[in-house]
DNA sequence: AAGTTATCGATAATTATTTATCGATAACTT
DNA sequence: AAGTTATCGATAAATAATTATCGATAACTT
């Protein structure tokens, strides 16, 4: 028996998964049994190769003409991000764009579960954001090692990032959602991931300015 | 006299130019006046001949021996993704995330203005966030119209975002800052960047679940 | 039952992006 | 003043990612 050497799938096929599943949990609910790659590419405008490759990636294999069991499908998606088995994290700063992702719901299909926030604000210190509980920062190693969380996302304002992420390292957080507009130096072992606003509102503001000379050479 | 024809620079070439614009504001507030693709490689551990380039595709030209002028390539950034001078935008969707971005201070670097928010919830309308009055979303075509706003900011649940983005585009919006996880369909000419925590996230899990075998094997 | 067709997966080609090489320049050192 | 060195920009090479080609498969149609 021949087993395939599976290349890790790339970054971009990575990011391109979550989409996938989205539209496979809708399938499911219509109890749709197969999807191709064709149907998948329509949906979010995507070549059919492309979809294929990405799912080939992970090791799947489709049937031709009926092309991708939904349920089959989604599980090793999910199996393969691991969302499959919901992680602890902790939310560190419990400022505007913290408290609005504590009260997200959605992290419950992204296998991600916030079970404590942190923060330096006295007023904040002992309230609940959306029902979870907001401590004094300096507790967050103690916690992090009896709740064996090791996982955190970073909220808080870009002065304190650094130095804040130092201490969670050093408290064995070894997973960071960074959400502020620093680039986090960190030792290697512990990975950094960045919700980069600034990236995406450039890329928006540069294709809005991009597009306005086109459209006057266009009317004239 | 020869003009260099520019190739209009890559999306990832865009995506890093906020954050070359970052250091560069603190190196002004430091009186430095000139700066090297070295330097800003070094600090956000990119290679220097990546550096060069991204700045050599808007045009930029440095000074061998002394780098960039650090006022000059701040301007030519600045200008290059429109943020000079601010964007007048909407919120539509007043809920946790859309609270948190019109509490966010930072937009003004990014040339970004929230003018006014919008929701169907009649119990945020009249209100105000963060000085930001909430209206219904049924006046957002009139108010598009007499400020002359094109920009939208999505920051609402996924099941109305495509019916909202309809009627957005029917009011004049030609860019959406889409923050919901949904692939919004829009008419050639209206521009959509989704900011998309889900595949941000996959990509974090997926490192965390890649990472666990080897810590164990190294540890054996 | 035979023919048609939608889809898959393997391989190849293309395109995009990053990285390397190297001569030219001009500040700094001796 | 001559030599050294850090950096630039142009060109080339390497790598990564997407897209195309095409034979194989198996459901569907006639």
């Amino acid at each position: 028996m021949i087993e395939k050497i599976l290349t890790t799938p790339s970054l971009p096929t990575v990011r391109r998964l979550p989409t996938y599943l989205r539209l496979l949990k809708e399938l499911q609910d219509e109890k749709q049994h197969y999807v191709s790659s064709t149907y998948i590419a329509e949906r979010f405008q995507l070549e059919p190769i492309q979809v294929r490759k990405d799912l080939a990636a992970m090791g799947i294999v489709g049937q031709p003409r009926l092309g991708f069991a939904v349920t089959e499908l989604t599980c090793a998606i999910m199996q393969f991000l691991g969302w499959n088995n919901a992680s602890e994290a902790f939310l560190i700063g419990a400022g505007n764009l913290g408290s609005a992702l504590a009260g997200y719901s959605g992290f419950a299909d992204y296998g991600l579960n916030i079970v404590a926030a942190f923060d330096v604000d006295k007023s904040k210190i002992g309230t609940r954001i959306h029902d979870i509980k907001v401590f004094p920062l300096q507790k967050l190693p103690d916690l992090a090692l009896r709740l064996h969380v090791h996982i955190g996302i970073l909220t808080l304002p870009a002065a304190a990032a650094q130095t804040t992420t130092d201490m969670l390292v050093q408290a064995g957080i070894t997973a960071i959602w960074n959400f502020t507009p620093v680039k986090l130096m960190a030792p290697k072992g512990v990975i950094v991931e960045k919700v980069d606003l600034a990236a995406s509102l450039a890329v928006l503001s540069r294709s809005v300015k991009e597009k306005l000379p086109l459209k006057i050479a266009q009317g004239a």
